[in-house]
DNA sequence: TATATTTGGTGAGCGCACTCATGAATTACT
DNA sequence: AGTAATTCATGAGTGCGCTCACCAAATATA
């Protein structure tokens, strides 16, 4: 029963300056994974890429990890909500589009989601692989990521219903948000495999073919 | 090559036993960890069933099971394929179906495949729940679940194809079959959910939206 | 029948994501 | 200040899906 085993007494790295307060030091940390892992998803890929090596470079023990998100999956989900969140501001925070047509402000929200991707290809490539297996919990369509969907779908609606007057609304555009929700994945596929300078197929792509939807919307009354 | 015969006391090694041939003991051993597994999918839901538990039901060993599917969810997999051929043969061997409209077919495709989960409807659940995790691989969006997949839309296509005529085609028509995928998805949902007597509150929901939905289709002509 | 080749079942073992009892560092209370 | 209460990093441990070297049984060849 009674071990003879290495006890190591944890040592804590104290860090003697005026050490930040409890709230600092979590928001910190939570930086520091966040950091981590993305350089490590963007280098080594998503399935390829260990919690502990995360932990390691993050500084910090495994289990520290899972005290900040509940999975390895959260992580990434959490930089796509940042990457959701930021675009919808964008969106709502361009006092130029208040008064635009729909199609420019789903184009300025889609490329907006595109910028904030552009720095993290490799990791995104990774992550829509393994986020489209049958059974990924970050899957666009997962349990895990309905809030986010959620609200970004909310969002679309919103968009939609401030453009198209009531008396159109036909059962597309009840549909309207899940079909842009296909259709933002199919533009992030495209935009993967876009070798094109400065990405300028897809953007093209995004003109085009929001154009041809928005005025699908249009006549599609009652 | 030369064969220098050495004699041997013969050793009886054969047991009398009433050895199936190899290809008779494989099917059986397939049919045997399907039928293990799906029974345990149902008592036990998706995730808690193990891959240990399934090998001891089905009375081999662990590592016999990847001999036979690739993964765990593979073998969900596997059940998924039998349910879409299932219904797509229900629908192309239905003469009455024939020169029947869209919606009709449509209607008992759905419908067949729904009959099919009927029996296991807590292991859907289940693996439904897994499935929409981002991560899954056997989500409805998954690498590994696509080829399925394709066959079913190509199929959805097709049916399409012989009831609206070509010069109808507009870029809704094109996108029919991924957002009929979408519908299924949403029916079965709602029958998942659907606590009415002989899930008929499902039955009337797909032939009302299936008479909307394709109606659509042909009023978008263009 | 005797020998060579192939098939495929086996289960210990691996690396993984994730858990948990522990106790040190911090905060709250007096 | 001292002391109690709380927070939370820690890393060995757990159980999982899955792999692999092994070798017996089945089959092919003689």
């Amino acid at each position: 029963m009674v071990a003879t085993k290495k006890l190591k007494p944890a040592r804590r790295k104290t860090k003697p300056g005026p050490a930040g307060r409890r709230a600092q030091s979590k928001q910190e940390i939570r930086e520091r994974i966040v950091k981590a892992a993305l350089g490590l998803f963007q280098t080594k890929g998503f399935d390829a890429t260990t919690t502990k090596a995360i932990a390691r470079k993050a500084k910090i023990a495994e289990g520290t990890v899972f005290n900040y998100f509940k999975s390895k999956d959260d992580i990434a989900l959490y930089f796509f909500e940042q990457e959701v969140d930021q675009a919808m501001a964008a969106v709502r925070e361009n006092p130029r589009l208040r008064k635009a047509p729909l199609e420019e402000k789903l184009f300025t929200l889609v490329h907006s989601q595109l910028e904030f991707l552009a720095p993290y290809e490799r990791f995104i490539g990774t992550a829509l692989i393994h986020a489209l297996k049958p059974a990924s919990p970050l899957g666009p369509f997962s349990h895990r990521a309905q809030e986010l969907r959620h609200r970004y779908l909310g969002f679309v609606e919103e968009l939609i219903a401030e453009s198209i007057p009531r008396p159109q609304h036909s059962p597309l555009t009840f549909l309207a948000p899940e079909v842009f929700w296909i259709y933002y994945l199919g533009a992030l596929l495209y935009w993967l495999y876009d070798s094109s300078e400065g990405k300028q197929n897809t953007l093209a792509f995004l003109d085009r073919s929001l154009n041809v939807g928005v005025s699908m919307l249009r006549r599609g009354k009652r």
